[in-house]
RNA sequence: GGGCCCGUGGCGGAACUGGCAUACGCAGCAGACUUAAAAUCUGCGGGUCGCAAGACCAUGUGGGUUCGAAUCCCACCGGGCCCACCA
């Protein structure tokens, strides 16, 4: 601002001193506490409405400009909530444990806990500064000892519970013990099994577990990744670094049991289509059917049977038959040969000995594939014949049994029936090797069975039997029909199969939760294998105090996994109980515990006898007030980006469900409403070698900054005289484009931060940042402040007059748009409603309060500090936060007369006015009466009059 | 390779259920106030032709349905996201 300004305009809105004083008070009278049920001030007339935002990973970067954009949305739904009636929940904390913290502190040699702290210090006064209505007195971390208490706690639920077959629900694994006890579980011998042989029993049942596992293992991070965390690269997503596949002994949780109803709840959730099923891919449901090819003779002889009975191994392993899973069980006669998965347990057993070799060199160079490669060969097929063969049960069919890698022992049984005719990737392979391809499905759709296969729906035909004939039949009827034939015949029967696999749970790094389990020791201190959890009251376990919290990174993939809390004393890791000695778990949670249940610990957060009251939870969860009832309860409103559709919100789903069929919460689902916010995108500039330069430092030919030129065509850029490419890209540090908030609060005010991120466009689009635009809401704002306030004078300008009808309709008007605006969250044309009002109020005479009053109203929302301001100065007390919304007097919206538009064949030709009720035969008349209209019918017929009412007519004449 | 989504002025976007395409804002142009600039105010603004009234053409491209299509259907082109040898 230039000295000028000042000089000429000395009442000009004074947004810095105006922000300021509104967010100290809003601090200092707790104006957006939320009182809980059993609270002195709490009123259980009012419905509730709990929105929350996905919670930030406090970097030490802190906020730029993309990261609030939700937080700005769900602030406005929170203050036009309160001005709605409703008991509003908005907390906000921090997601602090993990990866990036730790090596903020590694890097700066500084123990995590201090560093996160500062981050968590320096984030929420960013978030302050922008004016969000949070209840500070909710915030949390999930790094705080009271809050891990609790995660801890509930990986005890999940420890000390299973999932019951017979109903899918989660339930205490003593009640299992109970009827094994009982003898009320079929197959299973309890008393003559020993202590070890129970627990593996449990271990086997229990929704967390011990598995040794095949695990993405990275050495420059020294940790395990879940797959999720692994790009398709084959590289981690945190730093880039290769990682590798190899069985290591982690902690799991069984999310698979819950595979049918994660799936199948979504249908309950109001959610955006595209993200529910990115939810259900990843889920990967698929029905089809198990079938078991026995061996040949001659293949199964004296394989002796070294499994225990429980837990029980892939299906093939254990006994003759090798099971496989398939979607498509109508092709079975025309299954030429199997393929197993080169890991497969029998394929060491089958391999007859002139194959061994071959063999055994491609099962070591499948090992040896990265991921990267595995990729890269998809296109050709590869793989090695076992020399064993096996029946195809439907035809007894001897059939050649190959193992090659385009099999995953990951998915299904890790064997296939390969039927090449009617599979792609069977196809391929059996042209590759030679392999005969029989046609059993037949369609018009088939041009030569031999250049490619048909994966569509037919007709079966080569498809019979003695007993059962599927020739003739239709695809569907053909799979029910052979299902049903396995199934009475004992060959097979229907499955249903997932893609989610187990959830792998520790990690080897220090920031995370420590886990509440104990390894027992024997005499000379070596584990025993068995595993027992602590008791409620045990915790928290706190992490041990290490000089040298920093992972152990090594280039050398063999080499042992050494999590950092294996570097604390035995004062820490052993532990003395009855007598035996206990060694702690070493591992920690991975990041995504914390996040899986903290919009439970928000509703009730310095509760220390529960993870959340009862009460609280019943009713912010559950409420019969909840606000429309169109979903399955919980959240009402959850906010955050795209990138969490798979992870974070399958995960806490999981969890949730746990904790409700153990009575712990009262809602099969958390988040009842889910709404992905758009990235803010932005410009950025690269030089010659593809090396992202600052983007304030970069100028066009004419030396202006880029940012006034940005994205116009023809514009040629340079970043100290080096010529650099202008691109397009997501905000953010790496690509050096990032915006601070903080700037734009400096120069602008923060009310104008927010009004600029909500007019951008719509709230679910991702857009890009054009800081030029600003000045635009900006003026708006001052304009607003003008019709109030004399800039020259400071004279309050708001009359008492009573306003005239004309102003009267223009509110009402612009009631009902921003109204309905607000429940749709269309805040870009609510603001747009608003600047029309605004600009129709500077050219009117006087402002009457009666225009002035609910004109601040609305605004309040999107602009809370100017709105306050000028409610106080016109006379009132109190904050407006929690001020009805003004009414829309429907009165005001109906005209006397309304302009109809009027077609000839479809396109416009005029336009005549017509009372507002007037009939259609009434409005007819008046279009064909218009002097141009008639001049361009005449002599044509009218062959129809279309009449819209209150919008158009169209004419149909030639 | 499979699935999902999106293409509207120089730019961000509006038009929710088919019914005045381009609201609102930025940038631009012209004018007012200023010594001047900033700020502010007023006005203009899709393209082509025309002095004008107006006509014609425009929502990625080409078809279709309809009295009427940015909106619905089909094909193609371009961009984005997710999954990826999932049997």
């Amino acid at each position: 601002m230039t000295k000028a300004t000042e000089d000429t305009t000395a009442f000009r809105y004074d947004f810095h001193a105006v922000e300021a004083r509104w967010q100290r008070r809003w601090a200092e009278d707790k104006t957006f506490r939320t009182a809980n049920p059993g609270d002195a001030d709490f009123d259980p007339s009012k419905p509730k409405f709990y929105v929350l935002d996905m919670f930030p990973y406090p970097s030490g970067v802190g906020l730029h400009v993309g990261h609030p954009l939700g937080y700005i949305a769900t602030d406005i739904v929170a203050r036009y909530k309160r001005t709605r009636g409703f008991n509003v929940l908005h907390p906000m904390g921090f997601d602090a444990f993990g990866l990036p913290a730790e090596q903020f502190a590694v890097e700066h040699g500084v123990h995590p806990a201090i560093t996160t702290q500062q981050n968590v210090d320096n984030m929420v006064a960013q978030l302050k500064r922008i004016g969000l209505s949070y209840d500070w007195d909710r915030e949390l971390a999930t790094t705080d000892a009271d809050y891990y208490r609790w995660t801890q706690w509930v990986f005890l639920q999940l420890f000390n519970s299973y999932v019951d077959p017979a109903d899918g629900k989660a339930k205490p694994i003593d009640q299992l013990v109970a009827q094994l006890e009982a003898g009320e579980v079929d197959g299973v011998d309890w008393s003559s099994l020993d202590e070890a042989g129970r627990d593996a029993y449990l271990a086997n049942r229990r929704l967390a577990y011990l598995a040794e596992v095949p695990v993405n293992w990275c050495p420059a991070l020294g940790t395990v990744l879940a797959n999720e965390e692994v790009t398709n690269e084959g590289r981690s997503e945190r730093g880039n670094h290769p990682v590798f596949k190899r069985p290591l002994r982690q902690w799991m949780l069984r999310i698979t049991a819950m595979a049918d109803r994660l799936a199948g709840d979504l249908d309950a959730v109001s959610w955006p289509e595209a993200t529910k099923l990115m939810q259900r891919n990843w889920i990967g449901r698929s029905e089809g059917a198990q079938v078991d090819f026995p061996l040949a003779p001659g293949f199964t002889g004296g394989h002796p049977n070294t499994d225990p009975p429980d837990p029980p191994v892939k299906p093939g392993a254990n006994g003759d038959p090798i099971t496989v899973f398939t979607t498509r069980p109508d092709t079975l006669f025309g299954a030429t040969y199997m393929v197993l998965a080169p890991e497969h347990p029998l394929v060491d057993r089958v391999t007859t000995p002139q194959q061994k070799d071959p063999v055994n060199r491609y099962k070591a160079a499948a090992a040896a594939k990265t991921d990267v490669d595995r990729m890269a060969d998809a296109k050709t097929k590869t793989g090695v014949f076992t020399g064993a063969f096996a029946i195809n049960p439907v035809n007894n069919a001897e059939v050649p049994i190959w193992i090659a890698d385009y099999v995953m022992m990951g998915y299904g049984t890790g064997a296939i029936m390969a039927v090449p005719a009617h599979d792609t990737r069977d196809h391929e392979f059996a042209r590759t090797f030679d392999l005969p391809i029989t046609q059993v499905i037949d369609s018009p759709d088939v041009v030569d069975i031999r250049d490619a296969a048909y994966t569509g729906p037919g007709t079966n035909i080569r498809s019979a039997n003695d007993e059962v004939s599927l020739d003739g039949l239709p695809t569907p009827e053909a799979k029910k029909t052979i299902t049903d034939w396995l199934e009475a015949k004992g060959l097979g029967k229907a499955q249903v199969q997932y893609k989610l696999r187990d959830w792998l749970f520790s990690r080897q790094r220090y920031w995370g939760e420590p886990f509440p389990v104990l390894h027992e020791l024997d005499a000379a201190g070596q584990p025993t294998g068995r595993v027992i959890a602590l008791d409620e009251s045990e915790l928290p376990v706190e992490h041990p105090q290490l000089d040298d919290f920093a992972p152990h990174a090594t280039d050398d993939p063999e080499a042992p996994p050494q999590p950092p809390l294996g570097r604390a004393g035995d004062e820490w890791q052993i532990v003395e109980r009855d007598g035996k000695k206990y060694r702690r778990e070493l591992n920690t949670m991975p990041q995504w515990a914390g996040s899986c249940w903290y919009y439970l610990r928000f509703i009730d957060p310095r509760n220390e006898e529960r993870f959340v009251g009862a009460e609280a939870e019943r009713y912010w969860m559950l409420s019969e007030k909840a606000s429309g009832g169109t979903h399955a309860g919980g959240i009402d409103l959850y906010v955050g980006g795209v990138e969490h559709a798979v992870l974070h919100l399958l995960y806490a789903r999981f969890w949730h469900k746990v904790l409700f069929d153990l009575g712990h919460v009262s809602t099969p689902e958390p988040f009842g409403r889910l709404f992905n916010q758009g990235y803010i995108q932005a410009y950025c500039y690269r030089d010659d070698r593809g090396i992202a330069v600052n983007a304030t430092e970069v100028v066009n030919a004419d030396g202006k900054p880029a940012a006034e030129v940005q994205g116009q065509p023809g514009q040629r850029f340079f970043h100290h005289d080096v010529p650099v490419k202008e691109e397009y890209g997501k905000m953010g540090k790496s690509l050096k484009n990032a915006v601070s908030p903080d700037e734009v609060c400096a120069e602008f005010g923060c009310d104008t931060l927010r009004l600029y991120e909500m007019y951008l466009g719509p709230l679910d689009q991702s857009k890009p940042w054009a800081t030029r635009d600003i000045i635009g809401v900006h003026r708006f704002l001052q304009r607003v402040w003008r019709n109030f306030v004399d800039d020259q004078t400071d004279k309050f300008l708001v009359t008492d007059d009573a306003p005239g009808d004309e102003l009267l309709r223009l509110l009402h008007k612009t009631i009902a748009r921003v109204t309905d605006d607000m429940d749709r969250m269309s805040f870009n044309t609510a603001i747009a409603a608003l600047i029309e009002m605004n600009n129709a109020l500077v050219k009117a005479d006087a402002l009457p309060r009666a225009i002035a009053e609910p004109f601040v109203l609305m605004l309040a929302p999107l602009a809370p500090h100017i709105a306050e301001e000028l409610w106080a100065r016109l006379g009132h007390d109190g904050s407006l936060a929690y001020e009805p919304w003004p009414a829309c007097d429907e009165r005001y919206l109906v005209e006397d007369s309304v302009e109809i538009v009027v077609q000839v064949l479809g396109k416009v030709r005029g336009k005549v006015a017509v009372p507002a009720d007037a009939d259609q035969k009434a409005v007819e008349a008046a279009a064909l009466a218009d002097e141009k209209i008639a001049s361009l019918i005449a002599g044509k017929t009218v062959r129809k009059v279309i009449v819209v009412p209150g919008k158009l007519v169209n004419i149909v004449a030639n």
